[in-house]
DNA sequence: AATGAGCGCTACTATAATCGAAGCATCTAA
DNA sequence: TTAGATGCTTCGATTATAGTAGCGCTCATT
């Protein structure tokens, strides 16, 4: 399956719209996972495989070659880390946090 | 597959957390797409589906209940719309395109 | 009352993505 | 030279998604 990229029609759009390959990129198994343990700093292949609980790395490296050429990733001598493009994407998603504890807190009144 | 909610266990993650629910939802197929194309107004199935360029109702059907579990979309007399939550959810996204916009560029020099 | 168009949705088979386990090649330290 | 860690690859089995057809319903028109 190919990158998603701006430009590039993306699974679910034809337009190339820059969004939407952003949403079909995030949108695929890990993806977030893997950013969202990058965060906190460099991980080893290995380290990030750990940190998700074990995915299998089949998949996690289809991931990481996805968001390497995205180049919201790299690997570096001290191991994969987000690039400063990643990490402004993670802190355009900060208030997200916020968000989902409001959500979880509607569900729990509703539940 | 269960509809990932904040408390249960989530594809990714054993812990819980809303945000990794909320991931894990985002992270299905055609979700991110549907919850885009109401942005703009209440749609019928029908023209959900055609918005999204004839994904198979199936999937669709999937993703709606599971968006509706979640309180993000409801089916009214209109048709499905989003809720104030899901309102709100896409308000927070709103900086993304900001960022894609970015993204595209930074792509671009490097191509 | 029949026709047709729209609605939300289900059933089915086929394809594609993902999982899970095993293991390879390379490097470093003991 | 062995033991451990690294980044991966391969492969069979499972699960999710795609794609097509069509059902049962309502409503307006004829």
């Amino acid at each position: 399956m190919a990158t998603p990229l701006p430009g590039l029609p993306s699974r679910g759009s034809h337009s190339g719209q820059p969004i939407m390959a952003l949403f079909d990129l995030l949108g695929r198994r890990w993806t977030m996972r893997l950013l969202w343990e990058l965060r906190s700093g460099p991980k080893s292949f290995r380290a990030l495989q750990k940190a998700c609980g074990g995915v299998s790395p089949s998949v996690m490296n289809t991931r990481l070659k996805e968001l390497r050429a995205s180049l919201l990733v790299e690997n570096q001598n001290e191991g994969y880390v987000l690039t400063s493009l990643g990490d402004h994407l993670m802190k355009t998603l900060d208030p997200l946090r916020d968000w989902s504890r409001d959500w979880a807190a509607v569900l729990d009144e509703g539940g």
